[in-house]
RNA sequence: GCCCGGGUGGUGGAACCGGUCAGACACGGAGGGCUUAAACCCCUCCGCCCGAGAGGGCAUGCGGGUUCGAAUCCCGCCCCGGGCACCA
């Protein structure tokens, strides 16, 4: 009796191994060419969860597959170790963040390790090493140099759960926390900037240049959200010593001006607020400062609220006429120029104020025969917009309007990108510190690169109490200015995660440097990603910021000046679901991956994943599931019997049968793996472990099994290559099939009769149209169906098909 | 409202460029074998409807269209998922 599959056993022994011999680890030098395959380095949050499973099952497959294609395979793996959730069980257990987030790494490498991953363990990065902290400091420090980094008051997102800003990209459209759930509510605070939008234009442009997915690109770009159109000045009435500054997407339509906007909180209020109107004004202002973000953007409310008269007026300098200034909440002093001009007509939000103030509606693009709508944004000939009139093209009307505010001296074009700076200051402790100090003579002083890294205290105390509980440690608050040498007190922010996940790729090229993060050779080397495989999750903040920082590192010097783009090609994964929602943590619907590894073991867990479906598409996790698993355990079974057991298939193989299914298999397989179709892959394994049950197995067919599925099921592959042959099936070549017998020398072509399949044919696939045709009509079927008659028309198509028209 | 995806058997999913009467592979189900029995394992069958059978009809969300031929292309609609949504 052979003996039995046992994943536990072989498991374990294939871990170990593959970690004592360093089998996948990989060094600057190595002469083979190189791919970078990276999956989004995990928060650790405890033991690895069925979503790591999916994610690393993917990367592993990869870096096992091209490295018997002959890459060298830079896969390193890294934690994104600190952040909020350790800092909230110390404030509420009193352990601190670090041993805390220790043991959760510890957790998450053991059962990444047992899942059969494979890393280049050498060049792990944690968040919070203070390797790592020194690193992100400097890089803080030569940004701030650069001028890519700045302090300034602001109104800032606060989230009053997490006590902490927020960035933009963190607040969900709802206007809550994309952590906790609360409504973020607006505060003026001085804060950290990194000056992202100065990349605008080029984060818009190279989008082009990457494999990413199509939906991801186009969040980007909404995100982004680049506006064409012309910024112009208008007085404002009777006030000589006054003026404003005005955006617009359609100049085209500045006849039809109306009324204008400004923004409550726009220096100007108080300046054009008349004295009849400053009691609803002031009222008006500091209702708006009480609003939250999500009334302010609600679209819902008595709109006969949401705005107030100045008293002013503005001249609208295409027609020289006066019209009312007023404030509205829905005009954001953060965009544009925080002032607007408003032309009903041609826009539906402008229409309904107008519509609620009795403010006047004048066309300036006549609507179509029969418009019953209310705004009107579509083409037509432009009307009462005297030099404009009977233009039809809205191109050449904005242009004409542009050129005339350029010709008057009161305007020009102007583009304008919805994207904003990124706040990346946050009042909390678990994150890294910002390398200033603050001197009473010399202001605010970067900390000397030699000074680094400012590592925080063990000892502290957690409180929420809205800062840093830094703040409150007077040995690390207390120090002396870097210039002067006086008494000075270091900053107490730190700073938002995704500072350290905008650069943990590049570190992992060149770990061990000590200088510098990392170096422009070891970076050159690796760089860009190949291959970067995560969450959909993070399609707009971590793939923005990190894009960002690229291109920043570039431009300062830090990193090679052509390496613009970190992640050549992406690919985003399902997430898995239960009873229709994202399987986490928060929801309390997590299935422990531990419960397969000890049964069915990772192999079939993994062959799972890779079998279920498309693996961008979500996986439902129902009670269908447990028996699929079951099933790919079951193929895992078959593999291992057809291997071990001599008489598990007949005895005399039919072996050109099988010899030619086996080449097929090759290119089918290499194709698929190519093309990330690895649940059609499993199936063909499948179909061919199948065939050989069926018409017997040959050594060389076991063989190939073996090689082709050594990347999706690593330890059975690898044992049983090891008991066949005595070497190591992941150090093989990939095979590669042989064309004679990979090509398939007789193909049936169907024979059609008005489109109904009424007889098949073996015919050589190199057959011509004639010799097809006249084997179609040869057909004693297609007689029987024509009786006599002649065709009107054959279409033949060899050596598939030849379809006859009656 | 706008922009992306997607709707295929009882289920997850195949079908790369329009061409093997669509449904690979797997789960599930039915029947059978092995076994004292069960599990394991093995074999056969399973889109729906009519028919004893041969066979016929209908089928890829719905309605049209293009084509010798449509799950695949085009137009209109319905449903599901995701993103964006006072950004001037």
């Amino acid at each position: 009796m052979a003996e039995a599959y046992d994943p536990q056993a072989i498991e374990a022994k294939w871990q170990q191994r593959w970690e004592e011999w360093g089998t996948y680890q990989v060094d600057n030098d190595d002469p083979r060419p190189k791919f970078y395959v990276l999956c989004m380095y995990p928060y650790p949050s405890g033991p690895a969860h069925m979503g790591h499973v999916r994610n690393y099952t993917f990367g592993d497959l990869i870096t096992r597959y091209r490295t018997m294609n002959g890459y060298a395979v830079l896969s390193p793996i890294g934690f994104d170790s600190f952040g909020l959730p350790a800092e909230n069980a110390a404030i509420k257990t009193g352990v601190h963040p670090r041993p805390f987030t220790d043991e959760r790494v510890a957790e998450l490498t053991e059962s990444l390790k047992g899942i059969g991953a494979s890393y280049d363990w050498r060049r792990e990065v944690r968040s919070h090493d203070p390797d790592y902290i020194k690193g992100t400091q400097t890089i803080f420090l030569r940004l701030l140099d650069a001028g890519l980094a700045y302090r300034a008051n602001a109104p800032v997102n606060w989230c009053p759960g997490c006590q902490t800003v927020l960035a933009n990209e963190q607040v969900l459209p709802d206007g809550t926390c994309e952590r906790s759930g609360d409504v973020v509510t607006k505060r003026d605070l001085e804060q950290w900037f990194f000056k992202i939008t100065a990349y605008a234009q080029e984060l818009l442009d190279d989008l082009e240049t990457l494999e990413w997915p199509e939906r991801v690109k186009v969040m980007q770009r909404n995100w982004i959200g680049r506006s064409e159109g012309a910024e112009f000045t208008m007085r404002i009435a009777g006030r000589d010593d006054l003026s404003m500054r005005v955006f617009t997407t359609r100049p085209d339509t500045a006849f039809g001006m109306t009324y204008a906007v400004v923004a409550p909180e726009h220096p100007l209020v108080t300046q054009i607020t008349t004295d009849d109107r400053r009691p609803e004004v002031e009222a008006f202002v500091e209702q708006v400062r009480r609003e939250t973000e999500i009334d302010r953007l609600s679209t819902e409310g008595a709109l006969e609220k949401r705005g107030v008269f100045t008293g002013s007026y503005a001249v609208n300098p295409f027609n020289g006429e006066d019209v009312p200034i007023y404030l509205a909440d829905y005009v954001l002093m953060t965009y544009g120029t925080g002032a607007i001009m408003a032309v009903p007509a041609e826009d539906q939000r402008d229409w309904d104020f107008a519509q609620a103030y009795g403010l006047p509606v004048v066309r300036t693009v006549e609507p179509p025969d029969g418009w019953e709508g209310e705004a009107y944004t579509g083409e037509g000939p432009r009307v009462n917009s005297r030099w404009l009139d009977g233009i039809t093209d809205t191109a050449e009307a904005k242009q004409k309007a542009i050129d005339w505010l350029v010709d008057q001296g009161v305007g020009e074009r102007k583009v304008n990108f919805r994207l904003r700076d990124w706040l990346l200051s946050r009042q909390r402790f678990w994150g890294c510190p910002i390398p200033v100090v603050y001197c009473p003579t010399h202001g605010m002083v970067p900390v000397p690169e030699d000074q680094l890294p400012i590592v925080a205290p063990d000892d502290v105390e957690f409180r929420p109490t809205g800062e840093s509980p830094l703040r409150f440690h007077e040995g690390f608050l207390h120090t002396t200015c870097p210039l002067c040498g006086g008494p000075a007190t270091r900053e107490t922010d730190t700073m938002d995660t995704f500072v350290d996940s905008s650069w943990y790729f590049l570190r992992f090229c060149d770990p061990f440097n000590d200088e510098e993060p990392f170096g422009k050779d070891a970076v050159s080397t690796w760089m860009p990603v190949d291959q970067y495989i995560g969450g959909i999750e993070h399609a707009i903040l971590h793939l923005m910021y990190a894009r960002f920082f690229m291109k920043a590192l570039a431009d300062i010097g830090m990193a090679p000046v052509d390496l613009r783009e970190p992640f050549a090609r992406l690919f985003t994964q399902g997430m898995i679901r239960m009873g229709g929602s994202k399987m986490s943590k928060s929801k309390g619907n997590l299935v422990a991956p531990s419960r397969y590894l000890d049964t069915v073991g990772a192999d079939a867990l993994r062959l799972f994943h890779l079998f279920v479906g498309p693996p961008a598409d979500d996986v439902d996790w129902s009670e269908q599931t447990d028996e699929i698993i079951a099933g790919c355990s079951r193929f895992l079974n078959r593999v291992w019997r057809l291997a071990t057991e001599p008489d598990a298939a007949p005895s005399a193989p039919t072996t050109d049968v099988v010899d030619r299914a086996a080449h097929r298999l090759i290119a089918r397989v290499t194709e698929e793996y190519d093309r990330w179709s690895y649940n059609t892959a499993v199936a063909a394994l499948m179909e061919f472990t199948n065939l050989l049950y069926k018409e017997g197995a040959t050594d060389e067919a076991v063989d190939t099994l073996l090689l082709l599925m050594a990347p999706m099921a690593p330890h059975i592959a690898a044992e049983l290559w090891e008991r066949r042959h005595g070497d190591h099936v992941h150090e093989h070549q990939w095979p590669v099939a042989d064309p004679d017998l990979a090509r398939i020398d007789s193909v049936t072509m169907i024979v059609q009769v008005n489109g109904k399949v009424r007889d098949r044919l073996e015919v050589p696939p190199t057959i011509g149209e004639a010799e097809a045709e006249a084997l179609a009509l040869e057909s004693e079927k297609v007689r029987e169906q024509l009786a006599g008659a002649s065709p009107k028309k054959v279409i033949v198509r060899p050596p598939k098909l030849v379809n006859i028209v009656a």
